[in-house]
DNA sequence: TCTGGGGTCCTAGGACCC
DNA sequence: TCTGGGGTCCTAGGACCC
C-alpha cells in the first residue's frame, strides 16, 4: 500500500502558522514578481479566485473582497517543507519526497494495521507539531493513493469535520472513488489528454480505467498511458523512489521587476543567475559541462523576442566565476540593442558527479573548489549574499518585485519578530 | 504598465554504423 | 528493375508534474 500526504493549500498554510490573523480569511499567495496566483486558501477558492490568473486582472476584486494577498516567500516554504518531511519520515522507512508539499510513504508491511487510524495519526502529528493541515490518501498504487488524497481533500473542504484521510483498500472502494473522480484529476492526465479523452466520452477515472491498454498506448503518450491504466486497476507499476536522482538539468530564470534594455543590467542578472546555478551544483556535489543562456522580451507582445546560446565549457565546473564568465561571454553574442527585456535565464546540462570531474592539463580558467567551499560556508553562516561576484551588481534594480512578502521567520535571525515582553 | 519557475519522461525522426 | 536489417545516438517537440 502507498500513502500520499500533502499540505492543504501549503503556501497559505505556512503563512498562517506565523500569522494566525490569516486564519479563516481569504488568502492568496502570488508567484514571483507578484505576477499571478499560485496558492489560495479555501475561503479564496470559495470566492472564485482561480489558480494562475494574473494579479493585475483581479486586483480590484481582491481588494473589494478583502482578500489578504502575499508575495511568495520560498525561503519560508522550503524550510517548512523540510520540517514536514522530517515529521513524516518517522511514519515509514520508505519516503519519497515528491514535491515541496507532498510525499509518498510506503505502507508495505503495514497491512495488518488499521491504516485509516494510522493515516489519522499522521495527519494529527503534522498538525500538532508543525501547524500545517494535511490530507492523507491511501491506496494499492501510487495513482490510486493520489486519487484517494484528492477525494479526501474534496471531502474535507465540503465538511469541516471530515477526517482528511481516505483509505481505498478494496476494489469496491476504489471503483467508487474512480466514479467520483474526473479524468482531468487523474495523475498524469493534463489538459491535452483530458480534452482528447472527453472527445471519446471518457469523462471520469472510472471510464479511463476501462480503456484497453493498446488504446492508452496509442493515445496517451505510449508507456506512460499504459501505466496509468494499470495503476487505476490496482496493479502497481510506479515504484517508490527512495533516493532522489541527481538532477539532469538545473535552471535559474526570473522575470525582471522592471523593463531592462541595457547590456549592463542584463549582465548583472545573468551573472547572478549563473552564480545561483553554480551554488545549486555545489550543494548536489556535481559539475556541469554545458551552459545555456536565454533572454526574452515580454511573451505577451505581438512580436516576442527570444534569443539563446549554448556553450560547452572547456571542462565541467561548478565554479561561480567560471560559469558567470562564460555566461556573460554568451550574453554579449546574443544581446540585441533596442529590445525591452523582461526575463533571462541560465540552464545547465551535462551534469556529472564532481568526483568524476575531468580537468584539462592546461586550463585557461581553472576551477577553485576550495574557494567556492569557503564562499558557501560564509554565506551559510552570515546569510545569503554576504559574499558575491562583483559582476552580479550591487543595486540590482532589475530584481523581481515581492512587495508583500512576509518575514523569513525560520531562516533569517534578523527577520524574527521582536516581541515586547513588558 | 502588469501573465511564475523548475523540473521530468517519452516518442519520432534523422544521422550514422556495420 | 532490383534497392536489407538491425542497431545506437542525438535532438526537437510534446506531454506531464507541482
Amino acid at each position: 500500500m502507498f500513502s500520499l500526504i500533502d499540505g492543504n493549500n501549503f503556501y497559505v498554510s505556512c503563512e498562517r502558522v506565523f500569522n494566525p490573523l490569516l486564519e479563516g480569511q481569504p488568502v492568496i499567495v502570488l508567484s514571483n514578481n507578484d505576477s499571478s496566483v499560485i496558492a489560495r486558501s479555501n475561503e479564496a477558492k470559495d470566492l472564485g479566485v482561480q489558480m494562475g490568473v494574473p494579479y493585475f486582472q483581479i486586483k480590484s476584486f481582491l481588494e473589494e473582497h478583502n482578500v489578504k494577498t502575499l508575495s511568495s516567500n520560498y525561503a519560508l516554504y522550503g524550510d517548512m517543507s523540510q520540517r514536514m518531511m522530517n515529521i513524516l519520515s518517522t511514519f515509514s522507512d520508505e519516503i519519497e519526497i515528491y514535491s515541496i508539499d507532498e510525499c509518498f510513504l510506503s505502507l508495505n508491511g503495514f497491512e495488518r494495521w488499521d491504516l485509516l487510524e494510522y493515516g489519522k495519526e499522521i495527519r494529527q502529528t503534522v498538525l500538532q507539531d508543525l501547524g500545517i493541515p494535511t490530507c492523507v490518501g491511501i491506496g494499492p498504487t501510487k495513482t490510486l493513493s493520489k486519487v484517494a488524497n484528492h477525494l479526501a481533500k474534496k471531502m474535507s473542504r465540503k465538511d469541516k469535520t471530515a477526517s482528511g484521510v481516505l483509505l481505498l483498500d478494496t476494489e469496491e472502494k476504489w471503483k467508487e472513488a474512480l466514479k467520483q473522480t474526473k479524468v482531468e484529476d487523474v495523475w498524469g492526465i493534463g489538459r491535452q489528454y483530458a480534452k482528447k479523452l472527453h472527445s471519446y466520452q471518457i469523462t471520469h477515472a472510472f471510464d479511463l480505467a476501462r480503456v484497453r491498454r493498446a488504446w492508452a498506448k496509442k493515445h496517451l503518450g505510449g508507456i506512460v498511458g499504459e501505466r496509468i491504466i494499470e495503476e487505476l486497476n490496482g496493479t502497481s507499476c510506479i515504484e517508490m523512489e527512495l533516493v532522489p536522482r541527481p538532477k539532469q538539468s538545473i535552471c535559474v530564470s526570473r522575470s525582471f521587476g522592471k523593463i531592462v534594455t541595457e547590456l549592463g543590467e542584463l549582465s548583472e542578472a545573468v551573472s547572478t543567475y549563473a552564480s545561483k546555478a553554480a551554488e545549486k551544483l555545489r550543494t548536489e556535489e556535481t559539475v556541469a559541462a554545458v551552459l545555456s543562456i536565454f533572454i526574452q522580451s515580454s511573451q505577451h507582445k505581438t512580436n516576442p523576442f527570444n534569443a539563446g546560446i549554448t556553450i560547452t565549457l572547456p571542462s565541467p565546473s561548478s565554479d561561480s566565476r567560471i560559469l558567470a564568465h562564460y555566461a556573460l561571454e554568451g550574453l554579449r553574442k546574443i544581446f540585441k540593442e533596442g529590445i525591452e527585456y523582461k526575463k533571462a535565464g541560465i540552464v545547465l546540462n551535462g551534469i556529472v558527479s564532481a568526483k568524476y570531474q575531468q580537468t584539462q592539463l592546461f586550463e585557461e580558467r581553472p576551477s577553485n573548489p576550495a574557494l567556492m567551499k569557503v564562499i558557501d560556508k560564509i554565506n551559510k553562516r552570515w546569510g545569503q549574499g554576504s559574499v558575491f561576484l562583483a559582476s552580479n551588481g550591487t543595486t540590482q534594480e532589475w530584481q523581481m518585485l515581492s512587495t508583500m512578502r512576509s518575514k523569513r521567520f525560520t531562516t533569517r535571525w534578523k527577520e524574527l519578530p521582536v516581541v515586547n515582553c513588558k
